[in-house]
DNA sequence: AAGTGGATCAACCGCCTTGTT
DNA sequence: TAACAAGGCGGTTGATCCACT
């Protein structure tokens, strides 16, 4: 049996694509509203290339919401937040930045940022320092110190905002915990497989765990992991995903507003997530630090 | 000017996931 | 449920550029 191979190999072009075979592939593209099949498309359009190496060439260069140049401050932080939280999930850490394609994100953090991250005595691994005596427990207590920071932060947050913004917030934070950034954090705080760690480790871990297929059970594991994925103490944030399980029941089927929301949202639901002491001090992204030391 | 080595990044390869029959 | 097709993803490679000697 086995599998049949993508394409025929023979007479098949390789290498880099010219200006022409750019210009073949976008102006099908344009013509026909869309890729249609990658496997037919080489066929459709007369190019001696895989379906495969035009997916790959359009959706790494030639689409045209691509972003060009150098990543900002910005985006190179959100990238090693993400990191931290997704690990080598490039494609996933790609859907947080509008433009960016995974190979270029990957390409950026195995040239830029890991040799940063190194240079700084960081593990690109694990976020964590490399050489830290009695790691663990200055670890565990600057968490500790870290997550009661943002047990209050999330309190004081709820406390200001009205009913209406509250829901707003949770809807947010749901579709987060939702998307692959919330099925990493349910992962890596399973009862079997880290019982012992607390939210402080999410901020700093990457979830090399691979892709989850839990989708549908966020709001139930909050609700009922043995484990208590907050901790005893973080009832703010539990509150919040408890009004947004409710909010979920009576918007249920309301496909069309939420999508709408989400659009004009995603940067406050992100920030929301990735709004932890530990990433907020980012300071060695800016001012003269900021340069590469290597 | 030529050689060398590191940095960069586009592209390929093979495995995995998802959808269809 | 199994088999297969197709697309997607992450790791890796190799061509090219550039700084340095």
């Amino acid at each position: 049996m086995g599998r049949t191979p993508c394409c025929d190999k023979k007479g098949l072009k390789k290498g880099p694509w010219t200006a022409e075979e750019d210009e073949v592939l976008t102006n099908y593209i344009k013509k026909n509203g869309g890729h249609g099949s990658w496997r037919s498309l080489p066929k459709m359009t007369g190019l001696l290339r895989c379906g495969k190496s035009c997916r790959l060439r359009w959706t790494n260069y030639l689409r045209p919401d691509i972003k060009r140049g150098p990543f900002t401050p910005e985006e190179e932080k959100l990238v090693i937040q993400l990191h931290g939280i997704l690990g080598n999930r490039w494609a996933a850490i790609a859907s947080q930045l509008p433009g960016r394609t995974d190979n270029e994100i990957k390409n950026f953090w195995n040239t830029h940022l890991k040799k940063r991250l190194k240079a700084l005595g960081l593990d690109p691994k694990t976020h964590q320092p490399n050489h830290a005596p009695s790691a663990s427990s200055s670890i565990s207590t600057r968490h500790m110190a870290q997550w009661e920071g943002a047990r209050l932060e999330a309190e004081a947050r709820l406390s200001s905002l009205n009913t209406t913004k509250t829901t707003h917030h949770c809807d947010h934070f749901l579709r987060m915990w939702n998307s692959e950034i919330g099925d990493s954090f349910r992962n890596f705080h399973k009862p079997d497989h880290n019982q012992n760690k607390n939210i402080n480790s999410f901020c700093l871990s990457p979830l090399s765990a691979g892709s989850s297929s839990n989708k549908c059970d966020s709001v139930s594991a909050v609700t009922t992991n043995a484990a208590d994925p907050f901790g005893s103490s973080n009832n703010a944030v539990k509150q919040e995903l408890l009004c947004a399980e409710e909010d979920v029941v009576q918007h249920h089927g309301s496909d069309s507003s939420c999508s709408n929301d989400l659009e004009d949202s995603s940067d406050t639901a992100l920030q929301l997530l990735l709004d932890f002491p530990i990433y907020n001090d980012m300071s060695f992204l800016e001012g003269n630090s900021f340069v590469c030391p290597l």
